[in-house]
RNA sequence: GCCGAAGUGGUGGAACUGGUAGACACGCCAUCUUGAGGGGGUGGUGAGGAAACUCGUGCCGGUUCAAGUCCGGCCUUCGGCACCA
């Protein structure tokens, strides 16, 4: 039996799809432009993950499979090698990230990546820690900041002890640094931020337009987080006014109580002079416990009573006004009403100090009383004076804020969770931030000729957690002169984000060899918005809502004619090992180099694609890659001329044509949908076929070859030359089915008798019911079923089923 | 707590708009080939039952001629959000 060596097969195509260009597409003269875009990778020191190898094979499939039928596809990749990531590794290995980075790219790209056998145009390759990219990244900095997209401003930032750095919002995962996983402390510095919340709404909103995973929108909705309600106004007696923000001003004459949070500046004012004391107590033991603790929900509700005495503004009552820590200063108005019939949290600490519990939205008789339990569900107002009998949300909320509106005491108001996006970071390996800072013209970027701001090669690149990065230690760097007035001046030293790097790199791609530019605008109007992008869900509020952001930022600028990067965006699933979760302490970690080392990079492949659904993961078993090379060399056995000569006669036999044509058009419909388990399963169909019954036809080794050439592109190709073909595989054409193959004039029925499966018949295509029926009553089997009983009704389904109802 | 997604043989997983549950594979069993090992061929493989049949897609109920699929209620797992008012 013709086996195929993997090792030199697939070192021969490596080596011709390089010599050939084969890869390559031709930017400016592309009729059909298709970018294909997959997440770049992390060139990690300890080598290419096989979730990475699952993350670009299956999107590798894509671009092949786009290119077999008649796309120019543009399939790049690079190396997102600045950030902490890279930094903290080094700094682990003593080792300095200028050197290490480097090897770590070479080693991913030569030994790891072009093994895997991907549609890679290499020659524009990007690397985002090259003077050539991040001048760049900070042109974008710059850009941003003219724009006033970028301000630095004083406040409370998430802070890594173990990074010694600040963090953004979305790196702070459970309280805990994305990176180290130390928990992250509040501190009040002043930092660099983008305004991400300039485009919050559009962010929201165009979700509902996007062709994106449910998941991935999901989770930006939910990180958008907005939330619509309004702000009321609450006199306290003898005292200023207290704000508060509510989603359900409906329930304004349940208000029995105020609480503000422990930091509000105006219990300074209110408290009563006998309650002081204790209210200073409270607030220091609320400063003393953690964020995280305090917000740890199963823990008790604490607070303390001001003395103060509060009006509603929709009824007049008198209601106390509380200090407790349940009650954030960074949401809304740092205040709230408390209605504990209506709100769970505010039920609690209603009990708990003894506070009145009035109900005014109706619950339905089956509920809990609102003495024991908080209704948080939908009724009519009542204890509301003339509000009463109201839908509460839908007519109560517009009515009772209208009135209020009327006279000044209240206003909707929409609030949202996403902050604007902290980008600087007091370290090293990254994108200085190209600012100046002169005594006399302040805040300065550095002018575009200036750039870019080189990262000096420094050996102290350690972080020492003054705050500052490590680059504000060196005053060739630090000191400079004032581009605009040409005094003495000094430069920001902390750097971006690592996420500005990858916000923008797709941009990059068809216009690397620009120069004197980040993206060229005729490339850039040809081929994005991308048409498609594959990656990894954990991005969902990180770089895609990043790189999202950075779309219309620019868009804005007038520097984009489109306001969303990806046409269409899907999150791939996440592999694990024997049902669990691969990580270096449960030693489960699968090596890609092995597996492509002993049974080949298509084997690999196509093990991987076969292991599960595409969409959701899978679950990789040790045995299932040496399987797979076995069913790759039956393919190749079965079709390759090397085995025995081929018919060159056109396919024959009802059966084979059968299961040629299906496959065909399965295969297809499979890869669309990111089916690849089941399009290999129907390429096995066919190989069982063939080689069962001995066939051996040219024209079914040349469709088989073709429509495994997305999963395995070597073997694809030998087989497509064994067959005497001179070019590329992947300058054929996706092969056409015919639908009338597909179907069998023959067609087993089933006779169900009241739903129950009870015999299957053989009977031809296309029968009507007047001709079935006497065939079915032939069946000694269904006869028996139906034998003394009357038959009430009979249900067809074409050439499948017939149910006799019988009673 | 809220919002997503998912629970199917010994295992990974199929089943498009309700219509033969378990495609395709792994594993296992039998058998043939081989001196053995490896490899390969053929057949079998959801459970119970001698069989006829019965039961079977997390659990309970419902709709329907027909439910893995639709509806209601629960349980579990994973992911997102979270004292966010």
């Amino acid at each position: 039996m013709a086996k195929y060596d993997p090792k030199a097969v697939e070192a021969k195509w490596r080596d011709r799809w390089e010599k050939e260009g084969t890869c390559k597409v031709d930017l400016d003269a592309a009729e059909r432009p298709f970018y294909n875009l997959m997440m770049f990778p992390y060139p990690s020191a300890e080598g290419l993950h096989v979730g990475n190898v699952f993350a670009f094979v299956g999107s590798d499939i894509q671009g092949r499979y786009r290119r077999l039928q008649g796309y120019d596809v543009f399939e790049p990749l690079g190396f997102d090698a600045f950030g902490m990531h890279s930094e903290n590794f080094a700094l682990k290995q003593g080792r300095h990230p200028a050197e290490m980075v480097p090897k770590n790219i070479e080693h991913f790209r030569e030994n790891q990546l072009k093994r895997i056998g991907l549609m890679v145009d290499w020659s524009r390759q990007v690397d985002t820690t090259v003077p050539e990219y991040y001048r760049w990244t900070q042109w974008m900095f710059v850009t941003l900041l003219r724009h006033g997209f970028a301000y630095r401003a004083q406040g409370q930032v998430n802070w890594c002890p173990g990074c010694k750095t600040v963090l953004a919002k979305e790196q702070v995962i459970d309280d805990e640094c994305e990176r180290c996983q130390s928990k992250v402390e509040k501190r009040d510095m002043e930092q660099w931020y983008f305004r991400t919340t300039a485009f919050k709404d559009e962010l929201l909103d165009e979700l509902d337009r996007l062709d994106w995973s449910e998941r991935t929108k999901t989770a930006q909705r939910q990180w958008i987080g907005r939330s619509s309600g309004a702000d009321v106004t609450f006199r306290v007696e003898g005292g200023p006014e207290l704000k508060v923000f509510t989603t359900r001003p409906d329930t304004l004459f349940g208000a029995t109580y105020m609480v503000v949070s422990p930091e509000h500046p105006v219990l300074d004012e209110i408290t009563a002079p006998e309650r002081r004391e204790a209210l200073a107590e409270y607030r220091r033991r609320a400063a003393a416990i953690s964020e995280a603790e305090r917000q740890d929900e199963k823990r008790e509700k604490t607070g303390v009573f001001t003395g103060a005495h509060a009006v509603n503004p929709v009824n007049g009552a008198r209601i106390p006004v509380w200090a407790a820590d349940y009650v954030l200063m960074g949401y809304g108005t740092g205040a709230i009403m408390a209605v504990p019939a209506h709100d769970s949290r505010d039920h609690e600490f209603a009990r708990k100090f003894d506070l009145p519990i009035i109900q005014v939205v109706t619950a339905p008789p089956e509920a809990p009383d609102v003495a024991d339990e908080a209704w948080t569900g939908e009724g009519a107002l009542m204890n509301s004076g003339p509000f009463d009998g109201l839908e509460a949300k839908s007519e109560g909320i517009p009515r009772i804020v209208e009135k209020l509106a009327g006279e000044g005491k209240a206003e909707f108001r929409t609030l949202y969770r996403l902050r604007d996006w902290c980008v600087s970071r007091q370290r090293y390996w990254g994108p200085p931030i190209p600012v100046i800072y002169c005594p006399k013209c302040g805040t300065v970027p550095v002018p575009e000729k200036d750039l870019p701001v080189l990262l000096p090669y420094i050996e102290d690149f350690k972080p020492d957690g003054s705050g500052r990065s490590p680059l504000r230690r060196h005053a060739e760097f630090y000191n400079t002169s004032c581009p605009s007035c040409g005094e003495a001046a000094t430069r920001e030293t902390d750097v971006s984000d690592n996420f500005l790097c990858s916000a923008w790199y797709f941009y990059r791609y068809p216009s690397t060899e620009f120069g004197d530019r980040p993206f060229d605008a005729a490339r850039t109007r040809k081929w994005l918005p991308v048409d498609l992008y594959v990656g990894g869900n954990e991005h969902a509020v990180l770089h895609l809502l990043y790189s999202r952001w950075l779309c219309r930022a620019l868009h804005s600028a007038g520097l984009l004619d489109f306001a969303e990067p990806y046409k269409r965006f899907v999150a791939h699933g996440i592999i694990v090992k024997d049902g669990s979760k691969m990580s270096k302490s449960r030693g489960n970690i699968v090596n890609p180099d092995d597996y492509v080392g002993a049974y080949g990079a298509d084997a690999f492949r196509v093990y991987l694609m076969f292991m599960g659904a595409y969409l959701e993961g899978g679950d990789f078993r040790d045995g299932g890659v040496k399987a797979m090379k076995g069913f790759l060399d039956r393919l190749y056995a079965a079709a390759s001329p090397e085995a025995g000569p081929l018919s060159v006669s056109e396919p024959e036999g009802a059966e084979t044509l059968f299961w040629l044509n299906s496959a065909v058009k399965a295969v297809g419909n499979d890869i669309e949908r990111f089916s690849y388990n089941t399009a290999i399963a129907r390429i096995m169909e066919l190989v069982n076929h063939i080689t069962k019954h001995k066939i051996r036809n040219r024209s079914i080794s040349a469709t088989l070859a073709v429509l495994i050439s997305p999963f395995a592109p070597h073997l694809a190709e030998e087989l497509w030359e064994s067959l005497g073909n001179s070019g590329s595989v992947f300058d054929s054409r996706w092969p056409s089915y015919d639908e009338e193959k597909i179907r069998r004039p023959e067609v087993e029925y089933v006779v169900q008798v009241n739903g129950k499966v009870r015999d299957k018949i053989n009977l031809a295509a296309g029968l009507t019911p007047e001709e079935i029926d006497p065939l079915v009553l032939a069946s000694p089997v269904a006869l028996k079923w139906i034998e003394g009983k009357e038959i009430v009704r009979k249900i067809y389904v074409p050439d499948k089923l017939i149910n006799l109802v019988v009673k």
